[in-house]
DNA sequence: AGCTCTAATGAATACGTAACCATTTTATAT
DNA sequence: ATATAAAATGGTTACGTATTCATTAGAGCT
């Protein structure tokens, strides 16, 4: 690979290097005629300036790491999209890394060799020891999705009240055998969300029922080994409280290849309102944030800021919800 | 933003920077003694290798940029997932940008800024000068998914097959009213497979009906007017041909939404196989690889290939195709 | 012409690493 | 003990840029 530097450049315009850097940086201080010289050089000898240097030396690297769930979770692809397409619109590039939580650690130590101008997380756990470790490295960071139990740098959704709102509309349709097909505690969101769907049950006199609680690794196979499990139960239930948009298409696929019909023999609820949610196909019912606003969209644009401002302030996000209502819920059948 | 460099650790452990270079990259060259010295400070000082300094002087910089579609159109759901997961198991970091065809330039200028080992494109236009300028550059680079008018370095499925098959799939289900919903005929993935289609209805006699065809700019809102188009002319068609299965979701979703049944009333076929086409709610009838390889990872694989052999052989990978049968289409009523 | 002030340019250096070459230390053979 | 080879370490430099400081050219004035 032959790479053509700003001396190259310098010689065959006849000036110093410093000059050509001058042109591309602040070009007011260099006289017309030796600018023309100069981007004439550039263009014939098709220079492009070496981002890694620059860098190097100004101590600024233009790039975010994004740590996000897979995208076959579609609230992470909404949440990519913004984030990168935010991103480049303010001249920041993102490396992106899919991050299941088996290997976690590997994923942050890959991320850290790389001096960053950012960080944001998606996938981190309650305790996680990254939290703690970024703070002192002093790389600017923030979680989005997720947060950490020391309660600072997130944006989130009111997850206790999306659960509760989730298990509510449920009862409220007459449901009584409500199951939860959630994901592991150790994360903020299927912890708090749970909660809310205990909290409901509890308002309303409901007894939780241990056989229809699952909190899965949300992965394929144990979303469908769950559903299975909760059909042989011999009260089976009627409805079942997803714990995220994504657990609930999982659990529509199922019920629709085992024959069900949605919302006739089952109600399935989901949270997040992802934008697939609402394609007419899914019309899955969930609750979501009131304004609609993307989780990644807000995170990146505090980010950035923290990034610029070089102050880190504390930012804690959490958006009001509600219910979406569409058709993958109805009445219980008597 | 404190760094601690090389240097730091060397003064710290009493050696030299090149030793603790050496600690890290060539470690048999050291005694144990020293290592352990070494290793100490890095861990006291929390040291971290700036990449950065090392791509400098290396002239590698472990960065692909990856130019893809949005991830609203899932077929780039599917690649970027492989993409990205393939090449950071090897050990290369991805930059995502998701490129609209409206601002490809500017997406392109500002990829080549930033000296990357490799690019991968899903964008590419049929005569893009990006392409020579990329091969003058002499970066190693592939497309996938549309191919440039040189017919070198691309991973594609046969798209004129692919049309083909789509179409003669609806006529022999005994349909003749077919309509062409497809994206510009600029990017060769459209052009072929529109290529196909037409194919099709002449070999079965058919007479093409422009008032059954649309180039859409692949954008919702297009897609949208084409359906009402197509609503409103006298002879509705009975089956839409889509180009791509995202145009094929977003027809769906405007059948459904103005009260047709999916396939009794219409049926609509798509191209590319998604995952999400096998979702139970979608079921989408469409033409996808034989061997359902995913052409994200057959690119990057081949463009990692380019980068370490450091030769840029010709690659020409054309995926054979079939009709995966599913629910979206059905014989038509008299 | 001589002076001052500003505009324009250049030389030298730092950034953090790996590579190259030189040197010192240690082990082995005579 | 000495010579010789091998192992271990250090000094210096290059990578391509931006920055700092020094210098030169030119304009405007008396």
């Amino acid at each position: 690979m032959i790479v053509v530097s700003s001396k190259d450049v310098a010689k065959h315009a006849g000036v110093s290097q410093t000059t050509v850097s001058r042109v591309l940086n602040t070009p007011d201080l260099v006289k017309q005629k030796t600018k023309d010289k100069v981007l004439k050089a550039i263009e014939k000898l098709s220079y492009v300036p070496d981002a890694n240097a620059r860098s190097l030396v100004q101590k600024k690297t233009g790039v975010i790491t994004l740590l996000s769930g897979p995208l076959h979770n579609p609230f992470f692809v909404d949440t990519t999209t913004a984030i990168v397409n935010y991103a480049n619109e303010n001249g920041y590039r993102v490396n992106v890394h899919f991050v299941n939580d088996k290997k976690l650690s590997e994923a942050y130590s890959s991320a850290i060799e790389n001096k960053v101008d950012g960080m944001i997380l998606s996938c981190i756990l309650l305790d996680d020891p990254i939290f703690e470790r970024l703070k002192r490295m002093s790389i600017p960071f923030i979680t989005y999705n997720r947060k950490h139990k020391n309660e600072e740098l997130f944006v989130e959704i009111d997850n206790e009240e999306a659960g509760f709102l989730a298990a509510e509309h449920l009862i409220q349709l007459g449901h009584k055998d409500i199951a939860w097909v959630g994901g592991p505690l150790t994360v903020s969101t299927f912890k708090n969300r749970f909660e809310g769907y205990k909290k409901a049950l509890k308002k309303h006199r409901i007894i939780e029922n241990p056989l229809y609680i699952f909190h899965t690794d949300s992965s394929k196979n144990d979303i469908q080994k769950a559903f299975e499990d909760l059909q042989n139960c011999i009260n089976k239930p009627t409805a079942i409280c997803s714990g995220a948009d994504s657990v609930a298409f999982n659990l529509m696929n199922n019920a629709l290849s085992s024959g069900l019909k949605i919302p006739e023999d089952i109600s399935i609820i989901g949270i997040d309102n992802v934008d697939l949610s609402n394609h007419g196909a899914m019309q899955l019912t969930t609750v979501g944030s009131i304004t609609e606003n993307n989780l990644g969209r807000l995170a990146i644009e505090k980010l950035i800021e923290m990034i610029e401002l070089e102050k880190s302030t504390c930012i804690q996000i959490t958006e009001s919800v509600k219910v979406f209502l569409r058709n993958t819920t109805a009445k219980r059948k008597d």
